[in-house]
RNA sequence: GGCGCAAUCGAAUAGUGGUUAAUUCAGCUGGCUCUCAAUCAGCAAACGGGGGUUCAAUUCCCCCUUGCGCCA
């Protein structure tokens, strides 16, 4: 459409009904990445009319997601700017003066129909074989009608008239869609309450927020068309749109908690680094058009264009994720990898809130085994557990392990050689293992894989010897010593 | 029910009026190895169906189907 001299002005305008989930958060970040790409602005706006559902605990929580993901906003919450307040709710006293225009204008009209008198008719016209659009009963009230239901207690709501034509939406994403508003209700702009609807919350603040483009969901692409026809009664400039197709689960349902985490921040929890998370739902619905998958958030904004955009809906996949976030883990410098670490740790007890430099360099070493085991924090604790307590379980299948002939009697002398050992080094312990093995006519694995299956818990693991040193030798022979001791 | 949007391997995406239809994740096989990862090599795997237009359609158009969304 014709925005070509405008300024580039996109918001992201989420509901703070619950946290910032993973289709809101793609939102943000689309229209983020298109702000920061074109140089223009990027809004945040809350939209708290619903009165019932929105908290402050909740606006709070988008806050926070938006954070953590590293997509700032240069006007909003906490932030300010000239076209402000950002909370729908401050803004109640504009919206009274765009309705009154309308009214005015003869494009709106006040409705003192009641719920139930609605839902009656409307059932009625549906036996009819109608359809289901106001049927105008108030659209022209006299004043002495009006004052009548006023007398009555009724409290009216305001409703647009519908114009009956036409409206084509050039969707810079989906094309052109047609719609004909004959098929539209004349829908409510202002609630009896005295609350705007959201389609008309929406509009107004678009408009003097001198959004240039509109870039949501499309599954509001049915909304569309209703706020066209509002901003043209109002005779403003009609924004460009471009509707991003949804992200849904795995069985290609909309995205919900039965799906597991939506919530940003739970993918904190998890473990996730806001960079794979970005990096992953950026290419949720864009391409970058090469074979290229791992973008810095740099790289994103530079490739990110709206031709680029997809127009089907994606299905989140978690293992992909995961398989982003192990990338960056494994690219991490050893010292930072720890640092983010350690909240996880000390969450769960394996390290203590304050830490000494000489556990800090041993974290490191840890690091150093597990990182390329390990695809996100939360794994590293599963995976790396016994490196902080030597009450970690031992897995079923490997508990077979040691269960199997002889082992008793090599992890038996295998703690005695070690107690002996001086130099605890990786080369050390590992040829005293190889010594064992070469007097009782074993196979390497014949040792190594018991003893991991002692020290660990676990079948699987980093290297055995680096293993060990790490652990020290204090823990090598305490777990030995009671492996033996269950065995007998 | 009305309206709208969509359709390429299991998933995310490339791609083209004539191609061996590509890449990444996942899967499988093998190399390396003390196991698991990492890594390397390889395998398998898709154009929803039907009509057109065209010399030629996965690609353009229409219908159907299916999925999804909004409203009711």
């Amino acid at each position: 459409m014709e925005s070509n001299n405008k300024k580039i002005r996109v918001r992201f305008a989420p509901s703070p009904t619950g946290y910032l989930h993973i289709g809101g958060a793609r939102t943000a970040l689309f229209n983020w990445l298109y702000a920061r790409h074109y140089g223009g602005t990027f809004i945040l706006r809350i939209e708290d009319t619903d009165k019932l559902r929105s908290t402050p605990e909740a606006v709070n929580a988008i806050l926070d997601g938006m954070k953590w993901l590293g997509l700032d906003w240069d006007e909003g919450p906490e932030k300010g700017g000239e076209y402000g307040p950002y909370f729908q709710m401050q803004r109640l006293h504009i919206y009274q003066k765009y309705t009154a225009k309308l009214l005015a204008d003869g494009k709106a009209y006040y409705c003192y129909c009641t719920a139930d008198e609605l839902e009656e008719r409307r059932k009625r016209q549906l036996a009819k074989g109608g359809n289901a659009l106001y049927d105008r009963k108030c659209l022209n009230l006299t004043e002495s009608e009006k004052r009548k239901f006023e007398e009555e207690g009724r409290k009216p709501a305001i409703r647009l008239k519908m114009p009956g034509d036409q409206i084509v939406v050039n969707d810079l994403i989906k094309g052109k869609m047609d719609f004909d508003s004959r098929l539209l209700t004349d829908f409510v702009i202002i609630k009896s309450d005295g609350i705007p609807t959201y389609n008309f919350a929406v509009v107004i603040d678009d408009i003097l927020m001198k959004i240039s483009l509109v870039m949501r969901g499309d599954d509001h692409i049915s909304n569309t068309p209703k706020q066209i026809v509002i901003y043209q009664a109002l005779e403003e400039d009609i924004p460009d749109f471009a509707h991003i197709p949804m992200i849904m689960g795995p069985d290609n349902t909309r995205l919900s908690k039965r799906h597991g985490a939506t919530s940003v921040m739970e993918y904190k929890r998890m473990g996730f680094l806001p960079e794979a998370v970005v990096n992953y739902i950026a290419h949720l619905g864009w391409s970058s058009g090469t074979n290229q998958e791992l973008f810095s958030i740099d790289k994103l904004v530079k490739g990110f264009t709206l031709d680029k955009v997809s127009s089907h809906s994606a299905i989140f996949d978690m293992e992909k994720l995961n398989w982003f976030n192990g990338e960056y883990l494994k690219n991490m410098p050893e010292e930072k990898y720890a640092k983010m670490l350690l909240p996880y740790l000390q969450e769960v007890d394996f390290m203590d809130s304050s830490i000494s430099d000489e556990q800090f360099k041993w974290l490191k070493k840890v690091v150093s085994l597990m990182k390329s085991r390990v695809r996100n924090f939360r794994q590293f604790l599963e995976y790396a557990d016994y490196f902080f307590s030597d009450n970690f379980k031992v897995e079923d299948d490997a508990a077979k392990v040691l269960e199997q002939e002889g082992v008793k009697e090599t992890l038996g002398e295998l703690a005695n050689r070690l107690s002996q050992l001086n130099q605890w080094t990786e080369e050390n312990i590992e040829q005293v293992v190889r010594d064992i093995a070469g007097e009782m006519d074993l196979k390497g694995k014949q040792i190594i894989h018991p003893t991991r299956v002692s020290l660990s818990g676990k079948k699987v693991g980093p290297s055995l010897f680096a293993l060990m040193e790490v652990l020290g030798k204090e823990q090598n022979i305490r777990c030995l010593e009671r492996t033996v001791k269950k065995l007998t």
